[in-house]
DNA sequence: ATAGATGCAAAGGGTTTGCACTTGA
DNA sequence: TCAAGTGCAAACCCTTTGCATCTAT
């Protein structure tokens, strides 16, 4: 996150910037970009993907939003502030949900000697909706 | 991974292949597709990275490779039959290091209906040779 | 007024595909 | 022989950037 007080620039409200963080704000699942873009687009007419791309950056550099990787995905957002999780994606509906909890013993994996500072645990199946 | 018995089309012994399938079976670090491509190009001149991808979905069809995702991070492959294990990715040197071990209880962390498949755990911090 | 924001289009980086040529079986 | 494999270039997908125009302040 870049510093906001040294910064020489402002940033500026925008219908479209309003936009598209409301929809990451009302929003529990992270959500790629087209997703975004398509929802932010009901309301803001002719929404470029560059203008989604420049707002998710600077949304990041507030904290008001993290990335979401999903290996071999590409990259998705969510709203900050949720507290510690991973992700579930469904392999049906290709959509990702937040996975509330997680295993304190991680680290007991390791090899001697080797220091744990972060993980990333993603699971993949069927969602509730896809399960038949 | 593809049928292979019931498939029309046989696949064929070609140097491209045999030194590409060489190199990732020497190497016990999993491999971006630049590295593997530069390794395999030091015996076979002119090596096209269409032919390096095609390979690679070859060996991953056949089984023999399994792709290694990172989040954030280049795929990587890596030769298959090290068992179930994930990964840990030291910060300081950027090597990449199986875990050997997993955790039975993931599933139990997916909300109710919630089907778990397969997971992917990866590990950050820092590796025993780069531990202070 | 004016620096920041937008939309478009072009450019990038990584991966895939179409096609004519080459090669293994 | 002749289908599979190869190399090249073009196409694709996702993301970033250049630029003229618009707009919040």
């Amino acid at each position: 996150m870049r510093t906001q007080q040294l910064a020489t620039t402002q940033s500026r409200r925008t219908k479209q910037r309003d936009a598209l963080a409301d929809v990451l704000a009302r929003t529990d699942r992270p959500l790629s970009v087209s997703e975004l873009r398509e929802a932010a687009a009901k309301r803001i007419d002719g929404l470029g993907i560059a203008t989604v791309y420049r707002a998710i950056g600077a949304l990041l550099d507030e904290g008001a939003i993290s990335a979401v990787e999903i290996p071999g995905e590409p990259t998705r957002y969510e709203r900050s502030g949720k507290g510690h999780h991973h992700h579930f994606r469904c392999e049906k509906c290709d959509r990702v949900f937040d996975v509330a909890g997680c295993l304190e013993n991680l680290r007991k994996l390791v090899p001697p000697r080797f220091r744990v500072s972060e993980h990333s645990v993603t699971l993949y199946g069927l969602c509730a909706a896809c399960a038949p």
